[in-house]
DNA sequence: CTCCTTGCAAACTATTTGCAATCTG
DNA sequence: CAGATTGCAAATAGTTTGCAAGGAG
């Protein structure tokens, strides 16, 4: 499978390029749409599909029924509001030798290629906005 | 709001201890359906926000599109196979102290409360059953 | 008796997919 | 041209929810 450059997938890297950060897939969608009207929200999630396994971008699922997608630069961790369900980058240093650890603790034949860690709590919006815990995270 | 003692309550915690691991929530459905025929999916579903929410019960939800259920122990990390969904626990000893860390490097009045972190790779079963990589992962 | 809980079925939501038409290399 | 890609709409799948009936305290 020979992947093509289509102006719809160069209008999605870019517009994810252009506005840095954590995206919804409707996000993305709105933000393409505005230069290509006809753009369908079925194409984004194919394109999306697509850069992913080309390496170029990365989901960000968490407890949420929806996933984030963001450029695929230098392993960082994330901080997770869970009250709105937000993203932020951490500025915690990433250490990969805890791939290393696990694997060595690892029973069973698991092969272990990486690890994530996230750190949960809430943001200071949801903060200010007061308590709303147990609230499902919902895209807004 | 005060949360009464019944029959599917007491089943389904009971079913997720003598199983024990991580359960989806239709698997913990059957379990405990063998015992009460008149059982249904949404009453599952429901008890499992309750639990959660008196804290017996964790939720696992990594980037599928279901949840893992678990009886709520001691802290500990998990490893993830990419390729089925699968969860194991991991051995790797908790490091609360990440949570605190975490907290020090927070920028913009984040409120770290806590951290997860979570090994991702190919289970043994998965690496004999060969490279189906790149498959949505699914409930089996 | 109050109101939490259940079963059932319908509703939701994010995401995926079938299909015919349309581009790209 | 072959076949990757698109728009559109319908289909999935897990989870949630409205409602009337039943059960716990």
């Amino acid at each position: 499978m020979t992947y093509r450059r289509t102006k719809q997938r160069q209008g999605i890297i870019e517009a994810m390029e252009r506005h840095g950060g954590h995206l919804t897939a409707d996000q993305i969608y709105a933000l393409v749409k505005a230069g290509f009207p006809r753009l369908s929200l079925g194409t984004v999630y194919r394109n999306l599909r697509v850069l992913i396994a080309q390496g170029a971008v990365r989901e960000l699922a968490f407890g949420n029924a929806f996933s984030y997608f963001e450029v695929a630069k230098e392993a960082h961790y994330h901080f997770i509001c869970r009250v709105c369900g937000g993203v932020e980058d951490a500025a915690v240093p990433v250490d990969q030798q805890f791939t290393a650890l696990a694997q060595r603790t690892a029973r069973g034949g698991f092969k272990v290629e990486d690890h994530r860690l996230d750190f949960v709590g809430v943001c200071s919006a949801c903060q200010r906005a007061g308590r709303r815990k147990g609230k499902r995270a919902v895209k807004q």
